[in-house]
DNA sequence: CGATATTTTGAGTAGCGTCAAGATCTGTGG
DNA sequence: CCACAGATCTTGACGCTACTCAAAATATCG
C-alpha cells in the first residue's frame, strides 16, 4: 500500500485536476467544488497496488501525476494490460459506476511517483447522474471503450502476435520511441516476453524498423501495415 | 435488406415494448411516448443484414421478436459473435450513443421472423441523456458489457478453446439444451467448426456431458469446471 | 428416397508457449 | 573508471494447441 497525504494545497489543487479532465469538461464549478472538496490525493511508488480485483469498487480515482497500469492476471503469473491510464484520465470508470461495483482488475503504479486525486464513487456517480453533460460525456466514453475493446477481441481472434506487434509499432511510432520491456508489451499484446523478442527481431532483419538501446523507429509502415492486415 | 411495415397497431405495441424493455425502466410515460411517435417496426426474415459495419449508426433497434446476432468478420469467412440479443434487447447501443457513431459489427437476424422496433438515435439519445434515471441504466449497463469484454479477453488471452468451451456448457446447461450450429458455437467461443466438432467428442468420450441430437446435457460439472479453471 | 447441409475424422502444418542457457544491459559500490 | 550482481533480453530446442484442407459419415428436409 502507499503512503497517502491530504495537506491544506490539495483543495485548489483538486479543483483544477478535476476541471482539465476530459470527463468533466461538462461539470460546472459548483459540482467540481463538491467533489474537490471530498477529494484527497494519494502518492504511490511504482509498483504499489492502486487496487486489486475483488476490491470494493467505492472511490473514482484520476491520475494526477505518472500513470497506472490496470491489468488482469492469469495462470503462472502471466498478465494481460487492460490499458495504461496517465494524467487526467479515471482509473475503472466502469467499476465506480456499476453502483453494486467491485474492481475485475488489479492495478498498479508505474513509473515515476504517482499521484491519485480520489473521490467517493457514490458522490461522482451522483454528480454525473444529475449532470446530464457529464452523462453524456461518460456514456461517449463508454461506448468508446467498448468500441476499443471490440477491436482488441477481434485482433486476439483473427490475427497473430506479429500482427497485433505491428500495429502496436505503427501506432506508437510516428517519432522514435522508447519500447517498454518486453514483459510489458507482452501484457498489452497478451502473449509471453519470448515471442515479442523473436518478432521484434524478425521485424528488424527484414529492416522494417530500426532498434537501438530500446528505442524503436518504424522504416517501413507500409510492410507493417501488410502484416497488420494479414499478409 | 428485410421489408418493413408501419401499421395503425404500432403505437400502443411501441409504448408496450418500450415500458418493458429494462434499459428504458427507469422513463415516465412521457418519454416513452414521445419515443414511440418516432418508432418503427421492421421486420426480418432469418439472415437479413440488420446493420453493417461502416453503416452510421442512426437509429436505435429493440429487439421486439426473434433474435439478432451481432459480430465480427474476419480473414477468410471467419465470424466472431459480439452478442445474441432477444427480446427488449437493444442492438449496438454503444455505437448508437456515440454521437459520431458508426456500426463497428455486422449484425444479422436469426431464427424466426424477427421483428425490430427502431428509433432515431438523436432522440433516443437526447431523452436518455436528459433523463437521470435512464442515464443511470444505461450507464449501468456499459458498464457490465465493459466487465463481460474484459473477461472475454482474458478468456482469450490465459486459455484454450477447451476452457471455453466448458464454460459455455456450464452457463447453458442447467436443464438439457438445444446446441446451436458447430459454426456458431465457433464463432462464439473464438475459433472453427471443427474444433469445436473435436472438443465436444472429447468431453463426450470422457463421459462429462450427453449429447443426443444436438441436445447436450451436462453430466459432470465438476470436471468441466476443473477445465474451465484451468486443469 | 434423394439432395443438401452439417458434422466428424484424418493428416499435415504453423504458430505459440515453455524451459533453459547464454548474452547483454543496468546500476552499484569500490 | 572498473568490477560485479541482478535484471532483462535473446536464442535454441521442444511440445502442444489450434488451424487448414479434404474426405467420409451422418443428419435434415423436401
Amino acid at each position: 500500500m502507499g503512503a497517502w497525504q491530504h495537506d491544506a494545497v490539495s483543495f485548489p489543487d483538486a479543483v483544477a485536476l478535476l476541471a482539465l479532465t476530459p470527463l468533466f469538461q461538462g461539470a460546472g464549478r459548483e459540482q467540481l467544488t463538491a467533489l474537490a472538496g471530498r477529494a484527497r490525493f494519494r502518492r504511490y511508488d511504482t509498483h504499489d497496488a492502486v487496487f486489486r480485483a475483488g476490491d470494493a469498487a467505492d472511490t473514482l480515482s484520476v491520475v494526477a501525476r505518472g500513470s497506472v497500469r490496470v491489468y488482469r492476471a492469469g495462470p503462472g503469473g502471466r498478465e494481460f494490460t487492460l490499458g495504461i491510464e496517465g494524467p487526467r484520465q479515471m482509473l475503472d470508470l466502469a467499476a465506480v459506476l456499476d453502483s453494486a461495483g467491485r474492481h475485475t482488475a488489479h492495478a498498479h503504479a508505474l513509473g515515476e511517483p504517482t499521484q491519485l486525486l480520489s473521490v467517493p464513487a457514490d458522490l461522482a456517480r451522483h454528480i454525473i447522474l444529475h449532470t446530464p453533460a457529464l452523462a453524456g460525456a461518460v456514456i461517449t466514453h463508454l461506448a468508446r471503450r467498448e468500441a476499443d475493446g471490440q477491436r482488441r477481441l477481434d485482433a486476439l481472434v483473427f490475427s497473430g502476435v506479429g500482427a497485433r506487434l505491428a500495429a502496436y509499432l505503427l501506432d506508437h511510432a510516428g517519432a522514435p520511441h522508447a519500447l517498454p520491456r518486453n514483459s510489458e508489451l507482452a501484457a498489452l499484446l497478451g502473449t509471453v516476453p519470448e515471442i515479442v523478442s523473436r518478432k521484434l527481431g524478425e521485424f528488424y532483419r527484414l529492416g522494417w524498423i530500426d532498434l537501438a538501446r530500446r528505442t524503436v523507429t518504424v522504416m517501413n509502415p507500409a510492410e507493417l501495415q501488410r502484416v497488420v492486415t494479414g499478409d
